[in-house]
DNA sequence: AGAATAGTGTCTGTCAGACACTATAGA
DNA sequence: TCTATAGTGTCTGACAGACACTATTCT
């Protein structure tokens, strides 16, 4: 901000979005097949350059750039971390803004069936596959960040559709952390943080009918003071 | 990452740090008077553009500028969160990284107190300071921050000096969080912690003689599963 | 009836809050 | 001795873990 801005040669800008769902009790992340340079052919994060004539801020290049692919809008979004350096990208200095996004599996399964430049891959498929830039690093720090928020937050519901059961809620939960929880524990959450309400009935495989949750309108996602299952 | 780079203007970035310190029971954030267009008069966060060529991460530019203003290292940096959008910068669209950094006040006071470019300022004097950009928000979303990982962490300690007392960490704390915490407590997490080690003794105004401490070689910040004083 | 899932009751373990009590240094 | 700060002992309360037990629904 000291000084003029031609002094310098302005980094390379770009925004990319993680983009998780749990599917098949798998955490899976929105991959997009590169179709131009650098890393033509392998797969990458969603995102792209800021369009400084319709987007506003940084939050609508991400959100404008998972519609394209997904025709949705992520039911949570946030920040994770900006990537940078001279040697990310081939092409010079660059600077990544990295958002980490949940959407239910059902809101945009569809559409990316029927398009085979964007698909869900299976965290743990990451690691086997021919990913662009440091893109296997960012994913992995965005899963930590979405395991540590799901210890003390509800933030996994919005990996669910608009009515979901506790059933639902703690298998998505188990499959983020990868350990079983009580459905007591989360039972006394849900009922504490006082961000949901019920609504009707409905059948699950053989068992008992099981009630029928919502998330409240307008309110925040509750942050708890204790984590779950440091066991 | 899917276009030509030319095909879009690059945004203005920059990078901002927030660095707070506690002194005389205050918690306090360095500000430094513009003297540059936009808003040149004005008290605004240290920062600026990266130099590519000198820079070879944005961690470096934060590092860089703090360097020049204060003629220090900070004890602790992290990423706040990226700020972006068509309004907050006269020139345009402009994203500014925003870190946010914790130094000893000692570290650094000679320096300051003859700069006078540069100021610790009072994070309540803020309010009513003529302030750059949205900076007044950007301090506030970063003392939130601090706030909370001080309840669950033991970040504080990069506040003071390499050797200090509880009763150092206790205070520096409970002038982050605004209220007092239990001196029984504290002790219990730093033991629990197992990040210091003890070394000789020192004297505090009137009574007993305080054991000092210091952080332990090559030890990351540990992070608590249940947070201090919600109440 | 038996299997499967939903939901409750309640005991235990961990750790923060509270606070009284002891220890030690200076005036 | 009086005061101020350091440090300990220990009880309470909140809340997660564990797990047995009850409630439904389907086959």
């Amino acid at each position: 901000m000291e000084y003029d801005i031609n002094d310098f040669k302005n980094p390379l800008f770009t925004v990319d979005s993680v983009l998780f769902t749990v599917k098949d009790e798998q955490l899976k992340v929105l991959m997009v097949k590169r179709s131009n340079e650098p890393f033509s052919g392998r797969w990458g994060l969603p995102g792209g350059f800021v369009d400084v004539d319709r987007d506003d801020t940084t939050d609508m290049t991400a959100l404008r750039k998972l519609k394209e692919k997904t025709g949705a809008k992520p039911q949570y979004l946030e920040q994770l971390q900006v990537f940078s350096g001279i040697s990310r990208d081939p092409r010079g200095f660059s600077v990544t803004l990295v958002y980490f996004a949940l959407i239910a599996e059902q809101e945009v399964s569809s559409r990316i069936d029927t398009v085979d430049e964007a698909q869900w891959i299976g965290i743990n498929q990451i690691e086997s596959l021919a990913v662009a830039f440091d893109h296997k690093l960012i994913i992995k720090q965005a899963q930590e960040r979405l395991q540590q928020k799901t210890l003390y937050s509800m933030i996994p519901v919005y990996c669910l559709p608009e009515y979901f059961t506790v059933g639902q809620l703690k298998s998505v939960i188990e499959t983020i952390i990868g350990k079983t929880i009580q459905r007591k524990s989360l039972i006394r959450r849900i009922e504490a943080a006082d961000m949901f309400e019920t609504v009707d009935e409905k059948v699950k495989s053989g068992g008992r009918l099981a009630q029928l949750y919502k998330v409240k309108e307008g309110v925040d996602i509750v942050n708890f003071e204790r984590n779950l299952s440091g066991a």
